[in-house]
DNA sequence: CCAAAAGTGTTGTTGATACACCCATGT
DNA sequence: ACATGGGTGTATCAACAACACTTTTGG
């Protein structure tokens, strides 16, 4: 599900950490985020300092007002967190086990989000959390259950990128086949021949070849691509099958 | 299929059509049935008889204890209804539009199962609920936004479908190939060569080929088949792919 | 010149697709 | 005999994997 969210925001709502009543009780939320930086895949994780999970990571959370969807609670959470709109979001399923937090029994609904780092390097520099990126392998023992929601998300992730072009918003917009390659090639843990990717991905016609080409690199600069969601739209009504 | 109410079952619930709140406020469990009944897919719905839906047909729902996980509830709900357990059981996500409900603020998480029709017929003689089996083309007008809830459930077994072998759990445990075959035309709305399959499926080898053959069929009696989670299993460690 | 990545070409194999055809059985 | 579905065989074409090769550019 994708969705924009303006820049008025209709209510902040109190960090995760904090012990207040959800409006809705017992439903949280909690957004896994990630990224692609050169060539690693990556979380992003928020600190917590007060209550009981105090000093740990988690992913990022947050409780539903009584008005709003919970899928647009989640865009306005993300938002508070990274000053980010207009970003890829889908729902994960809710995690329900009645003993996931020991104090209190609280579902969350899980999602997963595909942020563009270059944007977020921009607009993210003001928060009231203590946010960092870890590297997808290099994550630590997290509070509640968010190991198990953050590996149910990279599993979805996994799946959802072979059957629609996703992957995408995890790039910035003008891009090189092989940094298109080895994106792939991280999310799915796989190792692809250069060759075959390119006849691939090409013979999609998915992609609207710029006129542009790398900058500073020392070797020989590449074109870049652009991927066309218009492009992607027609193809799908005329019974395209994105699967890779 | 209405009747009298017996077995003895763990925890008897309240009837979704009643207004009595859940022990955890605002959220509730809705369940869509897939059965496969010769050549059609059907889903059972349930009748409303009380309360500001009465009248009309929707999912099977229900409310969780506080002590349960949302699954288990799942599991225990299906089972008050059809007295079936074992059953293939899939969250589908929340549902969480404002106004989803109008009297109140709730949530729904969505699930859906694969029933064996023999099966349900020998044991779901009793129940509290009225419930009826509805071609999938042939589903009325449902209450709240279950027709939603309908709609996204056969997209999501439409797209399981064709990566894991649960198909199955709609067929008796002896079949043929061409009623393997009608069940995947039925559930993905297209045609499929008769012969072209035979091979595809045979060459999965996750068949076993009975020493069986179809009775009292006016016609050449086809082979039957079993399908063996057994050798499902050692084949997806071995790094098996069933992709349909 | 060399390193490093960009980009092209070739070849063998596999699997999907579209058929045509024969077989067995009840009415 | 014929209708109905069961079951086999085959030719063609497109996709994929593996790999060798040439090109461009900065240092």
């Amino acid at each position: 599900m994708t969705s924009s969210f303006s820049k008025n925001i209709p209510k902040i709502n109190t960090p995760v950490t904090a012990d207040s009543k959800s409006f809705i009780e017992g439903i949280s939320i909690d957004c896994v985020i990630f990224s692609f930086d050169k060539k690693n895949l990556e979380v992003l994780l928020v600190h917590h300092a007060i209550g009981e999970s105090a000093g740990r990571w988690g992913v990022l959370g947050g409780n539903p007002e009584l008005d709003e969807s919970i899928d647009n609670a989640a865009l306005r959470i993300l938002y508070e967190l990274t000053s980010l709109d207009n970003i890829y979001l889908e729902q994960l399923k809710a995690f329900t086990d009645p003993d996931r937090v020991k104090s209190e029994r609280v579902i969350t609904i899980g999602y997963y989000t595909l942020v563009n780092r270059e944007d977020y390097n921009i607009k993210a520099s003001v928060s009231v959390f203590e946010a960092k990126w870890f590297k997808i392998n290099e994550v630590p023992d997290l509070i509640f259950d968010h190991n198990e929601i953050l590996s149910y998300s990279l599993k979805q992730l996994q799946n959802r990128v072979r059957q629609a072009p996703i992957g995408f918003n995890l790039l910035p917009e003008k891009f090189t086949l092989l940094q298109l390659m080895h994106l792939y090639e991280e999310i799915l843990g796989i190792e692809m021949d250069k060759s075959n990717f390119r006849r691939k991905i090409l013979h999609m016609k998915l992609l609207v070849e710029l006129d542009e080409k790398q900058k500073d690199v020392s070797h020989r600069a590449a074109k870049l691509y652009k991927f066309d969601p218009e492009i992607y739209k027609k193809l799908t009504e005329k019974g395209f099958n994105f699967e890779f």
